[in-house]
DNA sequence: CTGAAAATCATGGAAAAGGGGGAGAAGGAT
DNA sequence: ATCCTTCTCCCCCTTTTCCATGATTTTCAG
């Protein structure tokens, strides 16, 4: 039985680079590549694949964003996650959004090879060096409501609580209380503090 | 004549992707790869390359640095910085310190080879549909001087200007005037602006 | 329909940042 | 020797943030 992969990643080079270690192994058939989510979605019409690898960043939308697309209307595929040491925290909400796994960049081809298999079988596949630090970064990561959001993007931005209260249509005291809130929930100091974290995250 | 050429990346599927769009050119020689700065130096000490492809993150120091250090060392080598598009702005300091070029990781195996053979005469080799917006990188990041950046990342660690101040050993004034001269500086309107640009330059 | 979560608004006070200006001392570079 | 940058320090005043506490209305899923 031979599994079909499609990987979605905007980078040339990695593409071929697992099309190069993948293209003689047995059980596994390549079914091509995209460079965006657009272009994904177009080619999930005509073929559905067993397995997507699918990077975070893409050109027209997040791998997260994508990533729940693909899942809502083709629950049956499984996606892996392509991430660099650094993007941790980014892949937790990508299995939030129904991802199986994911594989760091520098992974060998005996570890893509695993995570495919793994993932096939319908288990989840967390590479072993990194699981650990997936496991903080889950906890550290601050749930937004859309408000905040907006809000927290207004302050980074560099806009007072008056400017926003006036951009929202709301009143300067809903404006600090969001602040408040928001600072609660990345457990920041100031102001400072929080856009460091939001940005490292992100969010912003 | 053939070119030998080293890649140093810490990311084994572009290593590979590369390895791979390479191998069947003639006129190019692959001496092999490494996945940080120790054993690129190491390498260097027994066989020199003629062009290096150098990521600019890598796990023990960053690209920017190993390529100041190559280029003192070695400065005969010409040396190639990958990037993605979203780091076109450490691709200017990488320069600075001596690359002759740079690669987007979504190259396509004729961008590789014209970039190759493009420093190889000793011109340098710019990515024409980044070339743009590197220009206007070049001018937006802030040269800090030592004390400032040293403030600037006490402030972004949730400090206030008080406790700055006495970690320092300086006056409260002191402080004050460093985080004027950074709000000048990253022409910010706050801190909450002034971080935010910092970290996505990764000045913090 | 009904909780829970989210969004809204308020008061009042202490702490910190922002904005303008000025100025002396230390160090390096030419 | 002189210039320039950096680092240091000061004053005054306004704006904004931060903190504590409490409350009402919307919204939305179970």
């Amino acid at each position: 039985m031979t599994t079909r992969i499609f990987i979605v990643d905007d980078h040339y080079m990695v593409i071929e680079g697992i099309r190069s270690l993948l293209q003689n192994e047995k059980g596994i058939e390549w079914l091509g590549h995209a460079m965006n989510a657009g272009s994904c979605m177009a080619f999930l019409q005509q073929e559905l694949p067993d397995v997507i690898l699918m990077d975070i960043n893409l050109p027209d939308k997040s791998g997260i964003d994508l990533c729940a697309e693909v899942k809502k209307k083709y629950p049956g595929v499984f996606i892996i996650g392509l991430s660099t040491f650094n993007q941790l925290s980014f892949i937790q909400r990508m299995m939030d959004n129904g991802a199986s796994g994911y594989l760091l960049k520098n992974a060998t081809q005996e570890e893509i090879l695993t995570g495919i298999s793994t993932v096939m079988k319908g288990k989840l596949y967390l590479s072993a060096e990194a699981a650990t630090s997936l496991q903080q970064s889950r906890q550290d990561i601050p749930v937004l409501t859309r408000r905040e959001k907006e809000v927290l993007e207004l302050i980074a931005s560099g806009m007072t609580n008056n400017e926003i209260a006036a951009k929202l249509f709301v009143s300067v005291a809903t404006v600090d209380t969001h602040r408040k809130n928001l600072l609660a929930k990345f457990d920041a100091r100031n102001i400072a503090m929080l856009i460091k974290t939001a940005v490292q995250l992100q969010l912003i």
